[in-house]
DNA sequence: CTGAAAGCGCTAACAC
DNA sequence: GTGTTAGCGCTTTCAG
């Protein structure tokens, strides 16, 4: 147990008080600069470093932020995460890593926990109800929500433009001539996967009008989008185009098209969202929606520093997605609008 | 600021000490039934949660532990993160996740600054000489090391077989009937890199006796892989066989005999290490060796958390991987053995 | 500029 | 069983 040193021995060596100890680490000026260095010198002798749980204790800050989080399986939290560490090294704070495990019930719990050990949360909720949220996030607690739907709480968040960004991929299939899209769905209960289709529904009805909307259930695993794939063979009248809710799924069609032996695009397109890293790698490489879920998490995370000076942003800030157009949607006809 | 309440409160509602509240709340016995239930209603009503610095503080325990990476991109370490996160729940530990993106020379700021934040660590350095993190870790801090070599210091260390995973993959390849098989090369400084390297050499001694070690240079990425691959059709003798210390290299490789017009594994066998996810998805497939990283996490918890009670153990524990025979590596002929 | 001393909120002896 | 009290190691008034 080396870790007995403390700000007295420090003093004592350096011939001070605690207190005199303390600003010069602190780095506050009002220390002579003898004193300082000899403080210092004593500080590096001894190996000193200050025990965080007392100094969060009497400082009332703990210079660290929790994250909480729905999972941590995946590209997309491992990215979350990277972008969010970033900004937390600019502004020397930690990370409290917590996960719930994908049950919403143990979201409170998690974030109860975090009492006394955190400065402030980011949270992410991905179910379209959210609200019990609003319970456990009730007290004076710093929080900024990641993709999460829970308004009227004054808490600012941060979220992926998914209606945006579907629209955008019906807008490119409609116009590399695509008629006929179906739309792989996501879960449910799951708040981008809801945007998603109301984004692909209101971008049909506005670039082809009288188009009817064909959509497919799904989960977002590879799994169910082979099997909306298979159910998309089996159609008296198959689509032309389809535009699975991610981009898992849109792997999942691609391989049961060829199985049956059609070709992706010539006989039928197919689009993804999230533009993970297989997306490019597949063949035909996949169309897809680009997210930068770093610049999500970095964002967020300067939201909420910026937040606890001047007054946190209560609204949605939407991140733009943006189309990545590759071989997998490449359109039949070329009708340029 | 609603998070005013303290122990006090909850005492002074349930008309008893702090003391007794303190004991009823940690679920001490020598609290009257009667009493517990006055103070657990209390404490509910008031919506009462420790402050954990003030209970770390005091108790000496901070249920956290702390996770000091290299990086946090990728995979590798969402999954290893994962497996951590699963162990730690399941002992209600907390997580506090640190990276040194990369620089060794911030490791040892990244281990001081977790001092009276956590009650041990799990380190990963993948540098061949992780000598300056023995003093950073010199007294009693409670830690094991993740794929990092570091001995004599009295810390348990889990770690990757990847002598062993190199050796099984030139054994497969040996198999398959490939006799000149070159080796692509990871990073110098890489311990991971360095092991693989040394499994095959020794395959090759043990298993084609009289074949030449050939190898090429790389860095882990892609585009090394890439560039190896044009080396090697440079060749004047092509090899049969590419193994690449990593599948990203592997890759790179692939697609660089893609585009020269050759076939694999027909005119060239390649294959990775590590098995992410892409490795099944191209085409063809790409032969590998597994890691569960996951376990590889979990275990390096559980040692840390055991080592607190009994005696740490102070060896070396391999993980050991296993081969993943896909199509890129097919053999020409079929000689058993 | 520096020191003394009062807590921060909680746990853990130690009494009763 | 329960209450009193002394810290845990640090920051922060408040004097000087």
């Amino acid at each position: 147990m080396g870790d007995v040193v403390t700000i007295r021995d420090v003093a004592r060596l350096a011939q001070v008080s605690v207190a005199t100890v303390s600003r010069a680490l602190n780095g506050q000026q009002n220390v002579a600069p003898g004193v300082r260095v000899r403080v210092l010198d004593a500080a590096r002798e001894l190996k000193y470093v200050p025990h965080h749980a007392a100094r969060s204790l009497s400082s009332r800050k703990t210079r660290t932020i929790g994250l909480v989080l729905p999972d941590l399986h995946g590209e997309f939290f491992s990215e979350l995460m990277r972008g969010i560490d970033l900004v937390a090294r600019e502004h020397d704070q930690h990370l409290l890593v917590s996960s719930y495990h994908g049950h919403p019930e143990e979201l409170g719990v998690a974030l109860r926990a975090m009492r006394g050990r955190v400065d402030g949360m980011l949270v992410m909720s991905p179910f379209v109800d959210s609200s019990a949220l609003a319970q456990d996030l009730g007290d004076g607690q710093h929080a900024v929500l990641i993709n999460t739907h829970l308004t009227g709480v004054g808490l600012g968040t941060l979220a992926i433009d998914n209606h945006g960004g579907a629209r955008a991929m019906v807008q490119h299939l409609a116009k590399q001539g695509f008629r006929r899209i179906a739309f792989v769905a996501g879960p449910q209960d799951n708040f981008d996967a809801d945007q998603r289709l109301r984004g692909y529904r209101d971008a049909l009805a506005e670039f082809l009008p009288g188009a009817e909307p064909i959509v497919l259930e799904g989960a977002f695993d590879e799994s169910s989008g082979n099997a909306a794939g298979h159910a998309i063979l089996a159609m008296a009248e198959r689509p032309d185009a389809v535009f699975a809710a991610n981009d898992m799924m849109a792997l999942g069609c691609l391989f049961a098209f060829h199985q049956a032996g059609l070709r992706v695009p010539d006989d039928i397109a197919v689009a993804g969202f999230d533009d993970i890293p297989l997306a490019r790698y597949v063949h035909p490489s996949l169309t897809t929606i680009a997210v930068d879920i770093a610049e999500l998490g970095g964002l967020a995370l300067r939201t909420l520093l910026a937040g606890r000076e001047a007054d946190m942003p209560r609204d949605v800030r939407l991140i733009a997605p943006h189309l990545v157009a590759r071989a997998s949607t490449r359109g039949a006809r070329r009708d340029s609008s």
